[in-house]
DNA sequence: ACGATATGAGGACATTTGTCCTTTCCGAAG
DNA sequence: CTTCGGAAAGGACAAATGTCCTCATATCGT
């Protein structure tokens, strides 16, 4: 919990009163392996502050080729954004790759905290803001870095996921197939 | 100006009061065809709205590579929003490229907004998850489309850029050489 | 109208990546 | 310890793309 508050302390001011007056709109929720938080084409009613854990966000495309997002791992924000705003279908996909304890508030109660508090209000601009901000950062890998690099990458940032998480899932985050992830795998042991 | 009215109202409902009460905060810009409207390495202070024109939203990498992101056309908001968001030095470039009529708000006058008036909090963080949306897209795009499905696209949603912007530009968007993009010309003009 | 210059098309070859397999490795179960 | 099954590594070839060019055409200023 008090990660939680630092995390939200660094996106938006927000006093302890207020921290306080609307913790109660959270609930915890726990995911075992491979359980889904957020299923393809059902609406993502919630936004999970993790834990403790680790989700794989991926989707399947038209041609049945499936990519890897991200890996989001603890003391972090994750849900299926857009829709979660929009309240529409997810087309993500969002599983635990192992037991995941979540802190998760709902749309409804997000919506009433927005009306009720301006500075809910600020930290949900602060927040789209963020999520943004990843996003474009996201983009900005996907033209920039190639396989390998992104490999080293994921090696230097979360070395945790390159156990937990398997060859496939990996090269579908890499963007390449296990023939290649394999080539690289080769080289980088030089 | 009743364009720039219609995209409000379906951004988040503000009334025509909010609206006129507000308005002078705008102003005009209008930028030749080659002039920036936001250069690499400066902060971004303006979000504008694209009366008439075009702009080209592209950045150099740490490899000398150039990627247009997007191509931006009337009636649409465009900044850095990253930026503009951290008022921090933009990476993106937008440039014109035909004359091109703005309206922009800057910085210190949209936050002075937020500060007064509740409607248009709401409109900020309308326009924050608006971006987010735009940019899961985009990477969607990155993700899923060949740079074929690409160039079928742009020619369907976009054809007059296919006329405006250069062969090197539509490449760069693309994400291939320009070697790559002549043989996807002549695929298509089978 | 003219040459100078820029822009787009496309040939030849090298490199990268994918596809389809087979082989190797490793852990679990007998 | 041995065997089995699944996961990862990697061989062989095909397809896609990049690099480096040249050539053709369009555009601009004088």
């Amino acid at each position: 919990m008090d990660k939680f508050r630092t995390l939200l302390k660094n996106i938006s001011p927000i006093t302890d009163k207020e921290f306080a007056d609307t913790i109660s709109y959270f609930k915890e929720l726990v995911l075992k392996k491979n359980e889904f938080f957020v299923e393809q084409g059902k609406v993502c009613r919630q936004i999970a502050f993790i834990k403790k854990g680790t989700l794989r966000t991926y989707y399947i495309n038209d041609k049945a080729v499936e990519t890897t997002s991200c890996f989001c791992t603890e003391n972090n924000l994750t849900t299926s954004y857009k829709s979660f705003i929009l309240q529409q279908p997810s087309t993500l996909i969002l599983q635990a790759i192992e037991e995941t304890h979540l802190l998760v508030i709902d749309y409804n109660s997000l919506q009433k905290l927005y009306s009720e508090s301006s500075a809910w209000q600020t930290v949900g601009r602060a927040v789209a803001e963020r999520e943004y901000i990843v996003m474009e950062q996201y983009a900005s890998v996907l033209n920039n870095e190639t396989a390998k690099e992104k490999y080293l990458r994921l090696l230097n940032e979360q070395p945790n996921v390159l156990q937990k998480a398997d060859i496939e899932d990996i090269a579908s985050y890499l963007g390449v197939t296990r023939r290649t992830l394999s080539r690289i795998r080769r080289e980088i042991s030089k």
